[in-house]
DNA sequence: CTCATTTATGCCACTCAGTGGCACAAGCCT
DNA sequence: AGGCTTGTGCCACTGAGTGGCATAAATGAG
């Protein structure tokens, strides 16, 4: 990121790197309970204290490129100019341009990687979720800050549907046959499925 | 439920409930992480590899009344018959059924309880976002084959409106001043997340 | 360059959730 | 009563996560 000056910063982000590029690997061999923290410390050689000082928990470092879009998508809402218009457009700019700004090429492998472990590991999901919600609750604290928002649900809902659609974008993205994982076929999920919001909230069904 | 012959049934019942109402006890005096599986299987007069025979995991036994109730909407589900219509009006409805069957004047209690583990544990709150999800997925499954709905994102989505509309009501019960919690609100107040949802996708927001 | 201060790390011992295996007891069937 | 099935208790074990304290490495001032 901003390699400029302290040496000791530039220490800690490669051990957190290491840390996270270890880590999707091994899970990715053996899976995530395949593979003790004890293991993780050693082939980084570093302590198991330390490896807590970096992440709160296991799960954190299975997930944290997606964890890091997340934080940018954050830090984007907090940034950009407070403009009038559609609530739900405005939360989607600020996913697409925070996306566009933390991806990079291995970014994309080590989301999917994330992606799939958050998928066949129950405590790796429930903990993504609970990470989403939680920036989520954050989202709607900032926007209220900055825009004039109703006391109603509806800020909320509309925040609700935004991860809903980034889930399902992301879902479509992971599954997807070819490779190599592309970030803009991502953003293009990403818009796709925010625009099927509104016809699934009629979508009608006849009985088979 | 069915108290009818079998007397070891009855005992598991009465054992799963006592773990159940003496974990949301001691949970509700010294919080979730303030109270050890030993002591709660002391109380109890239970082996502690007796309560992992009952629940899954700790988080299990404080989200049991919530979790019971989705269990109730997907048998809802899979008994109602499959009439047409709006997809979410069609999943509203078995939700609501499935609370009226579910929830007696001690069920709210203990949901209320629950629900503030939820709000106050992140790991209990990251355990009900899972279970939320992939019991949603489990509804999708039995709607695919009992309705014709489209390979779309829109059922998916839809879902998870539903499920938003559903935090966003338990959230404003649970919340609410007035004692005793009533599943008379609760009802109402599902009602009217959802019917907040099309008012979220539109709404608009002026700057500050 | 050196010393004091700050900050990151390592090590150790500990708690507690969760699991496997096996012996035992309680409900069940005829 | 008899065996048969099923639920329970006990025990030892793994592994995640934490607190405390000593050490080492970066920083800043002289």
């Amino acid at each position: 990121m901003t390699p400029g000056s302290p040496l000791r910063e530039r220490k800690k982000q490669r051990t957190r790197q290491a840390l996270i590029d270890t880590a999707l690997t091994l899970f990715g061999e053996r899976g995530f309970g395949g593979v003790t923290l004890d293991e993780l410390c050693e082939e980084v050689e570093v302590s198991k204290r330390t490896f807590f000082r970096y992440f709160g928990g296991k799960e954190d470092v299975a997930m944290a490129p997606l964890e890091d879009m997340w934080r940018a998508f954050l830090e984007e809402l907090e940034t950009a100019a407070p403009e009038g218009g559609p609530l739900l457009a405005l939360m989607e700019d600020s996913l697409l341009a925070a996306l566009d700004r933390v991806a990079d090429e291995a970014w994309a492998s080590r989301a999917l990687t994330s992606y799939r472990l958050s998928q066949d590991t129950p405590s790796v999901n429930a903990h993504s979720l609970h990470f989403c919600e939680s920036t989520m609750r954050t989202v709607l604290e900032v926007l209220n800050g900055r825009l004039d928002l109703p006391g109603d649900p509806r800020p909320r809902l509309a925040g609700d549907m935004l991860v809903a659609a980034w889930h399902h974008a992301l879902d479509g993205w992971a599954t997807r046959p070819g490779e190599p994982p592309d970030k803009r076929e991502l953003i293009a999920r990403v818009r796709d499925a925010v625009a099927a919001l509104p016809g699934a909230l009629t979508l009608t069904a006849n009985p088979r």
